[in-house]
DNA sequence: CAATAAATCAAACGATTGATTGATACCCAG
DNA sequence: CTGGGTATCAATCAATCGTTTGATTTATTG
């Protein structure tokens, strides 16, 4: 089955998605057309049907496949500290200069440098990511929400140590200002070059997350935020 | 020429056009249909060669139509204060409430319901706007960044009294982490309500905006910030 | 090697696309 | 009424769409 594939076998099926992840970015789905994303692949258009069953199963294989490179880094980092745990404040703030840290890092690295793939399909993978973020497909709702899921999950965790005045709509509120501003780098690359003149890159990453940890931390009303780096 | 023209003139070009707005809306470029805009419209597809020179066209002019809506509200608050004026501060920081909270307000109405277009048309509207924000058109951007302009320009104006003390690229990613959250609630409204369970409705207008208010004058750090209103 | 299955291909299918055409209805000035 | 420009219409165009087909090549197995 699966497992002892040859080559060619997996190898057009992969070629496939590829080439759908970057032809899907660019056009939208209804602008791609199967036979560009085939040409791309060096395959024929009615490889689509044979491996997807269709352009939709196709879309959707290449969502999940772009997905994928997202929620690896976060079961990285160190678990967010309990509720009862020792040292949880100190120990929450770690975890979220960690966590605001490494959205921008694997953010710009996978922007700028392909990391995990070629960096045309990870910057594809990216457009994709954030383009369903904003109007689901009929279908793709649920997987979105599950998808998302970790990362708020971290995010709240983190929250509910560093401010347990606040109650659901609060915490869900501070939520929301935090993640849209890494999410805005995410989502308005082109848009931020546009405004800005030139295009953030790696070497401005450091100060960028510092700049958007400290305004978040200031913005969540922490007293003790104010040393640049964190244990 | 156009302003003796007859009503059923001006009028499949009207119905053209919000009809336009919608379908594009809810299916972008390529997915739209020439004739399912007609049909909408009441009006032969034929007539999109004929008002706007193709599908294109009334894409541009669709465009054109909805940024108009935006704008508007923006100059009718009252001019932020120059750098030397008198009590330029507790100026400053009044009418970057009144930013805030119209921006949250226009946003807000015009979604829940239709402030100058029937309800289905202003969503879509919106839609169309945070969409070419995300991913401009090819010949687009120039349009795109030349509308925003008074908005980051309104806000920087703010910024620039409230922290002299920053360069241009400390008021920039001022102005990004600020704008982020507002116009994450504009382009996320369908994301925003899978992940809170419900949706934001007028009634949360005040407390949203002080929310935002709140954090981004802390996160701004902002000594004098406190008192839920402003002058 | 032969045989079965999996994978690939060129070609063609029907449907739909945006655009075009030429005829028709309408309106206002002469 | 007549003439000319504007607006609308049904019908049609070539092109492209996603999909299907049937033959062919490639890989796997007995």
């Amino acid at each position: 089955m699966n497992p002892p594939l040859a080559d060619s076998t997996q190898d057009t099926h992969r070629r496939l998605l590829e080439a759908a992840l970057v032809v899907f970015a660019n056009k939208g789905f209804d602008g791609a057309g199967i036979r560009e994303i085939a040409e791309r692949a060096k395959a024929n258009s009615a490889m689509v049907q044979y491996h997807f069953g269709g352009k939709e199963g196709l879309y959707l294989e290449a969502l999940r496949f772009a997905f994928e490179q997202g929620p690896k880094w976060i079961h990285m980092l160190l678990p967010p500290p309990e509720i009862g745990e020792p040292e949880a404040r100190p120990k929450a703030l770690a975890r979220f200069r960690d966590y605001i840290t490494s959205f921008l890092q694997e953010f710009m690295e996978c922007h700028c440098t392909g990391k995990y793939l070629p960096l045309e399909v990870e910057r594809a993978a990216h457009i994709l990511w954030s383009r369903e973020m904003q109007y689901p497909r009929p279908r793709i709702e649920a997987f979105i929400v599950q998808s998302l899921q970790p990362f708020t999950n971290y995010l709240n965790a983190c929250l509910l140590i560093l401010r347990p005045d606040l109650d659901q709509e609060g915490l869900f509120r501070m939520g929301m200002s935090i993640h849209a501003q890494v999410i805005w780098m995410h989502n308005h690359v082109g848009l931020n070059q546009l405004l800005r003149g030139k295009p953030y890159g790696l070497e401005d990453l450091d100060s960028l997350a510092e700049h958007f940890i400290q305004f978040s931390l200031r913005g969540l009303g922490i007293p003790e935020a104010l040393a640049p780096q964190g244990a």
